[in-house]
DNA sequence: CAAATGATGTAACGATATAACATTGGAGTC
DNA sequence: GACTCCAATGTTATATCGTTACATCATTTG
């Protein structure tokens, strides 16, 4: 699609920030570690999280209500359409995509005449470090 | 599982009032529905959506951040496995689910060892209604 | 340079959700 | 019936998430 969309300064400062954190980011938390690049107001974290979601560098966790670096810069040529599993104890997240799943949604679409446009998946649970170390702890 | 759980004066107006509903409603929307009934504060609302969450008579959709009245009260007796599909358009929300889709979930869930608790899936996209009705207008 | 466009800064506000604490209202017991 | 316990309730305040409105600045492009 469109040339790779140079990055302004806010908006790199915004990314590196979800690049370098370890889990999903609120935008108020990102707001909080640029106070020292100059940030004042929510505002200046949101128009950066839109460009960068506008550029698929970035997903909006809706279960989480925070921001994480996208980890395969896919060109979001269509919709959307990629899995998250979200680790409740370590908030890492693990990105992923299944033709055969889109493939399931697909045939319920058109079984119900329905147009998806985009979608929301997101897996919420246990990964395997922390299910081992919580395992002496029960 | 447990009894039905009999419902409070305030649970059971708030359930009605989702179920009368044609869309999912906002907790505020709904508090706002309810002044009439002597529904002062947010809380109210929020509490009777947190019991009728946990009884499997509701649900709350992420995307929208709003909640919709269960068209299967099944029993959750694993997590919420359910897909959603919401119209961009009339906001109708349709509810289904498909074994293929879990199984494809725990297949990579079994091969990334990880432990799924529960899920989020919801689609947004178009209804045969609304895309018959924009033909014209496009 | 001038006009157009897009990014920025700032303040105020709107929308969503929870904390804290006092009170009330049964259900079960004595 | 009186007592105790616990869940539900009412109320106020506050935390968290996101947007509107508007003035300013920078960049490009004719």
């Amino acid at each position: 699609m469109s040339a790779p969309h140079r990055l302004t300064r806010n908006q790199a400062l915004v990314l590196e920030t979800l690049t370098t954190a370890e889990e999903p980011l609120s935008a108020y938390v990102i707001l909080d570690r640029l106070k020292d690049e100059g940030f004042r107001a929510p505002l200046q974290v949101y128009r950066a999280l839109d460009k960068l979601l506008e550029a698929g560098l970035i997903h909006r966790l809706d279960s989480l209500k925070a921001f994480v670096a996208c980890s395969t810069p896919h060109e979001h040529d269509a919709a959307d359409r990629v899995a998250f599993a979200i680790c409740q104890k370590c908030a890492r997240v693990w990105e992923f995509s299944d033709p055969a799943i889109e493939g399931r949604f697909a045939a319920w679409a058109a079984d119900t005449d329905f147009e998806i446009a985009s979608a929301t998946i997101e897996i919420s649970g246990l990964c395997a470090a922390c299910r081992k170390a919580g395992e002496g702890a029960a």
